[in-house]
DNA sequence: GTCTATAGGCGGATAGAC
DNA sequence: GTCTATCCGCCTATAGAC
């Protein structure tokens, strides 16, 4: 029996067009008509797989958000000491970030042009995300796994790293996978550890 | 005498609400009738002060990157360690975040709306500014001041954590401005350091 | 200097033929 | 399913009165 050819569904082809211009150009000055001629198709004939060019940017959006939360999840029970959990999520924020660039990229730039509802339930969900960070991160220093500096500092020093790398990494710079994600824990976890640690 | 009231220019009030509005709405998303009415006066009234709207966009960019490349100039001849380089650029940088959030956030977030023209020597502009911040990184690993990784990883390390400081920072956070620097800093040093440097 | 009025273009989205 | 045609609103910027 011939292997059946399992094609993309076309509306997977739109979202996956939307984003790539959404990282090129923003989401405001990507236009349906300019989607459109990437996936080969009138304006109109979208519509018919999509309600509004909201939608996608919501999509997107939302489905790393939930990723994110879903890497507190798998550690946040652990009997792990905090630092550990804070090595984890490192990594598993790296790997998202190379296996899905430009999801990870729209959804930190782009989140602003959510139409209001859905903008603030995003907001609400991103600062649920970061107390559950922070905290992790407070009890560490408490418990002298991490330096004695403000919780805040520490979290956003580490978030801003993890969350830019998708606009600098680029797998033409010559750095592995690997590299990458030891060199980032290395640099993020030994400005964590208190001078002395082994 | 009486003390003169040197009042703010029109065209200064004008920028500065534009880029109120910018950082809080993005740039597409900001209209000239809506920065209008912040100001005071009707949309056709400002352009007797400007020329355009993306005049507005390329002062604040321009403005700030050439600040941030005279950051560059005062530490590049001196005869410091590469290490205490990056120790006063990171100083430096945490200090103009601090003075010019706002102009610092939109010319961080907005610079791609600039016109194709503007664009073009903008991005020339950020990536000297990025080389030669890679050289006195990549010679501080050289001389074994900072750890052995990847040059391209530790300086993108660093410049994410410092250019999104404006992001989360705010005086609400209850961490003084000295706090921030000064843990910042650690962190960034600490985690660029040999492990075992007193 | 500031206004009213409007030009002229492009945006998202829909109606309805095929 | 995909098209043509089009609605209608908002945008930047200008013309010209006052």
């Amino acid at each position: 029996m011939a292997v059946k050819k399992t094609s993309k569904p076309k509306r997977d082809l739109i979202i996956d067009g939307a984003l790539k211009l959404f990282r090129a150009k923003g989401y405001d000055g990507t236009s349906m008509r300019e989607l459109a001629g990437t996936v080969g198709m009138d304006a109109a004939s979208m519509y018919y797989y999509i309600r509004s060019k909201d939608e996608i940017l919501e999509e997107v959006c939302f489905r790393i958000a939930n990723r994110y939360i879903a890497h507190l999840d798998s550690v946040e029970d652990d009997s792990l000491p905090g630092a550990e959990k804070v090595r984890t999520l490192i990594s598993l924020h790296v790997r998202l970030v190379l296996e899905d660039a430009t999801a990870v990229s729209v959804a930190n730039h782009e989140w602003r042009c959510l139409t209001k509802k859905k903008l603030t339930a995003y907001k609400a969900l991103r600062q649920k995300y970061e107390s559950r960070f922070a905290a992790i991160v407070g009890q560490a220093i408490q418990d002298g796994e991490f330096r004695a500096v403000n919780t805040d500092v520490a979290l956003y020093t580490l978030l801003s790293s993890l969350r830019w790398l998708e606009a600098w990494y680029k797998p033409e710079r010559n750095i592995g996978p690997e590299d990458l994600e030891r060199d980032v824990t290395t640099l993020l976890m030994r400005g964590l550890e208190p001078t002395g640690t082994v």
